[in-house]
DNA sequence: TTGGCAAACGGGGAAAACCCCGTGTCATGT
DNA sequence: ACATGACACGGGGTTTTCCCCGTTTGCCAA
């Protein structure tokens, strides 16, 4: 019997060649293709087969890899999912961890690996690739990474503002805030992104994914 | 006789899945794949088949698209070259076609399209997608672009190493300048750039694609 | 030869960003 | 009823960034 293989990512040509690949190794079969979470939800919902693990991208439009992997895992947990990303960003890697990923992988891994992580994540639930591993563990770990997460939504919208060609008191008349208050959010987000400049402040939003370049 | 194709991109799984997909369409040969520029350059000079057709990643390490292109265009001409990219930013656009490229692909196309625009490239040698056409005619016209992207390799040097948490005199001594020498790439590009802070400027040098974050 | 012209550099001043000190309010919980 | 904590805010000082003034060096073309 072979492995049932769902596939999501927004991108055509990735997707379409993944699919042609899988499909070339025996033991594999697509049943399902989407191009983002919600796709993959109606696509499910409509009576598409239930596939054995879900390929799924971390960066999608519509609906996002994390939210996606956490209706999954809410609604069909018997799937097992494997994120997919070109980035191997911590918090990325926590985030898809949480949602209920047991394994993360980079676009760049070699077909092999890929073949070798689905038969680990079929038979044994789970596969963390030699790169990861460590990483992964320490993280979880210290969930001090999962506390400084918490970023409140003034302190979101500060740093999206914050990510422009304005200065400080601009962006607080923007946001109808005192040039203090705003002060305070930069000083929030300077200790949680252990940075000590603007630039850098905005070079970790944009890292983790807050921020829309 | 098969179109002969080479393909560049650094994500393994990518590469080899595109490549999959392509052997498995009729009137298409997979004759060199390489992971990036040098190493691509390394295969044709070793001897390995010259396509007739090359798909190249805009970002990769090593040897980015533009530079693999450029190369290309200088040392086999006859090659056709189609860019492959994430992102449809004008300005890599651009550099890619000045690069000597005759088309242009978002890697989220769809794989019938990309058969189509292999067909045209080899057989008139250009394609063009619905989408970019209008795009393209517009950006060659006013080269004004051309002008502001003429940047140095110290700017840009400095543009880099600015997309961090350092300051501009640790910047300075990192490039072993003077702090008054930075300041004047700054100013360089604050004007290319149209913006009047350190953020913008990082912005912007993500946007155009010259920062890596 | 000489006259731009661009790159590297120096000094100094104003503005912005950074980083402390503090207060008052409001919700929450024990 | 009163501690606790988070949030908006004010004042003020230091560092960094921004934006001028300028000079020297070397190269290339008229």
């Amino acid at each position: 019997m072979n492995i049932k293989i769902g596939l999501v990512d927004d991108h055509q040509l990735f997707l379409k060649s993944l699919s042609s690949l899988l499909s070339s190794i025996s033991g594999f079969a697509i049943v399902v293709e989407a191009n983002h979470g919600k796709d993959l939800q109606q696509k499910i919902e409509k009576g598409a087969p239930l596939p054995d693990i879900i390929l799924i991208d971390v960066e999608m439009p519509v609906m996002n890899g994390v939210d996606t992997a956490r209706w999954l895992r809410a609604h069909h947990p018997s799937v097992r999912l494997v994120a997919l990303s070109m980035k191997d960003n911590e918090q990325t890697v926590l985030d898809m961890i949480k949602a209920g990923c047991c394994s993360y992988l980079l676009k760049d891994t070699h077909p092999d690996e890929l073949e070798r992580a689905l038969h680990e994540v079929y038979y044994k639930n789970y596969y963390n690739s030699d790169i990861n591993k460590v990483d992964l563990a320490g993280l979880l770990m210290n969930n001090q990474s999962a506390m400084i997460l918490t970023i409140s939504e003034n302190e979101r919208a500060f740093l999206q503002h914050a990510s422009s060609d304005l200065t400080y008191k601009q962006v607080a008349a923007l946001m109808q805030l005192s040039e203090r208050t705003i002060d305070g959010y930069r000083e929030s987000l300077f200790s949680k992104f252990k940075v000590q400049s603007r630039t850098g402040m905005v070079l970790e939003g944009i890292r983790r994914g807050l921020v829309r370049v």
